[in-house]
Parts: C-alpha cells; sequence; structure tokens
DNA sequence: TTCATTTCTTAACCTACATCAATGCACATC
DNA sequence: GATGTGCATTGATGTAGGTTAAGAAATGAA
C-alpha cells in the first residue's frame, strides 16, 4: 500500500541521525543526499530524479548519515527498506555499486576538472536543473574551484 | 560445481579491460583490486581477505575496469557473475553499498589522517598484512604523505 | 653473513584546490 | 523603479598534499 506525497521545493525528508528512515521513489521533481561536516559545509552524495530512488543505506535501526531534501517541488512515494529488498533487482543493486565504485576511482584519481566533465556527460540533465554550486558540491570541490576550472576549459578551446 | 584455485603472491588474476570477468571468494590469503591511471599510479579500490568477496562489478560483457592481484599466497574460488546473483544475499549487497556511500563521503569531507585513522579502526588486520603504502593507496594519498600525517598524529599525543 | 630489494621516512619545493573577501548579475518582491 | 537574495566570478592569499630525491630501515635471497 504506496502512498504518493507532495514535497515543496526545499523540504526536509530524512535528517542525519533518524532513525527508520525510508526509501523514497521519485515519481516527479528532484531530491538531493548530503552530509553536513563538522565546519558545516555540505556535501552532496547524490541527486535523484524522476524514476529513481534515493536512500541512506544505513541499517533500519541505525541512525543515518544522510539528510535528503528537495531541490524542486516533487512527488516521491515511500517505501519501507524491507519492501524495497523483496521487491528489488539484484542487477539494480549491483549496478549501483559499480556506479559508486567509479566514483571512488575518480575521486581518488582524478582532478577536478575530469569529474566535472564526467558528471556533464553522464548526467547532463542534472547539470540543467541544479545550480553549479551544487555540482560542485557533488564532485568535492568548492563553488570558486568549478568557475575557475571550467574557465580553463573553455579557454583551452 | 566450484573449483578451488591457488594463487601465488604477486599474481595477477584480472587485468583491466578484460571481457567476462568472474568474482573471486577468498578462502585463505589476501587479494586486492586497483586501477593504474595514466600517470602509471595505482590506486587500490578493495582488499579482501578470508570470507571476502572480490570482483569488478561491471556488465559481464563489459571490459572490467580494475586489475586483481593476490598480495600473499591465496587460494580463491572462481564463481559465474550470474551465479553470484543469484546466490547472494540482498543485504550483503546492500550494506557494501553503504560501506561505499562512506567511503565517498569520506574521500569527500575528511582530511587525510581522518580517514587513515577509519581505515585502522575497521579493518585492524588488513593494515598488519599490507605495506604502508598500499593503505596511502586506498585512502587517495601518497605513501610520502601517511607518513608525514602518522608522525604528526603521534606527535599530537 | 652479505647483498639486493622493497619500504619507510625526511626534506625542499611545487601545485591544485581552499578560504576569504569583493563585485557583478539575475531574479524576485514590493 | 528600488531593494533584497542567491549565485557566479574574480583576486589575493593560505594550505594539504603531491613530487622529487635522498637516505635509513626493514625484508628477503643466496
Amino acid at each position: 500500500m504506496l502512498k504518493s506525497m507532495k514535497v515543496n521545493k526545499g523540504q526536509i525528508l530524512q535528517r542525519k541521525g533518524e532513525l527508520y528512515t525510508k526509501v523514497y521513489a521519485v515519481e516527479t521533481g528532484l531530491l538531493r543526499s548530503f552530509t553536513i561536516d563538522e565546519k558545516g559545509k555540505e556535501h552532496i552524495f547524490a541527486f535523484a530524479h524522476e524514476g529513481w530512488t534515493i536512500a541512506d543505506l544505513c541499517e533500519v535501526t541505525d541512525p543515518c548519515e544522510l539528510f535528503i531534501d528537495a531541490l524542486e517541488e516533487s512527488t516521491v512515494t515511500i517505501i519501507e527498506k524491507e519492501e524495497r529488498k523483496k521487491q528489488v533487482d539484484i542487477n539494480t543493486v549491483v549496478n549501483r555499486i559499480f556506479v559508486l565504485q567509479n566514483r571512488v576511482i575518480m575521486l581518488m584519481s582524478a582532478p577536478a576538472i575530469e569529474r566535472y566533465e564526467h558528471f556533464v556527460k553522464i548526467y547532463p540533465n542534472i547539470v540543467q536543473r541544479v545550480p553549479q554550486k551544487m555540482i560542485a558540491s557533488y564532485l568535492g570541490i568548492t563553488p570558486e574551484a568549478l568557475s575557475r576550472v571550467r574557465k580553463e576549459r573553455t579557454k583551452a578551446k
């Protein structure tokens, strides 16, 4: 019995430290998950648009690591983690590991500009829908640094 | 019908770019997976000791991203990816995503010394079994940098 | 034991990116 | 129109970690 829910832009669905967190399936709109470090800086872990799901994959009974909020007015369905585990296709989950594997490798080995160009290539629609500073946050750099490397890139052409 | 296989220290089980790669279940010993970037530098993605599995989770028919080799003399069983998907527990896979989630967050937000201390706490047995330079590689820093931050840490006590 | 190989450390210098601060711009709202 | 708010850009300066190179220490082979 799934219920659909309307979420306003800026509305927070989950805060770090909460228990019994859910999985959110995005029907329309755009959500993100992120942490806030001890210096108060946000680090975006994931975006999720129409057709994607977003969650903190901690144990249901453990306090979660991530905040989740809406970057656009959205509609989402809320799914219990145990339900989700019963229904989800193993290939989907394995593919998500593969994506994270490549993200880890890129964070370790590629400079900011390459991570940016990779992001633009893989998620062109996200690029259109969020401010640059959020892409910078996802890439693990500051908005200032992203602005500069983009300038460098265009200059190089 | 699984076959067990003996692997010598230093032996390579999988090279980047290979097709139809397998999943390796470690019975004894220690394996690692890693990439080599365009500058020839190694970046360790994962270690796997007794009881763990290691693989590149790309599609079976796609060229893989990672090298896999043995850091100790080991015995492993080779599993077909499709077989593995049938047998693996969804909780195991979801937990692996959670571990990667935290790794991404740490790479984006925590300085080298914190990533090191976290690693030592979570994988104390790996620390005993591999050279420091491999831990540095896993953490995304150089051996020199790890040496420095460790010195700083002991000085601070 | 000796010799070779690998690993770890240290130091000097370099670079990518962070931080801080100012400015300009696009959009809202009034 | 004026005024506010968030975002992008730019400049000056700071710093974590990279690079290079050398020596010390550990490990292993003969």
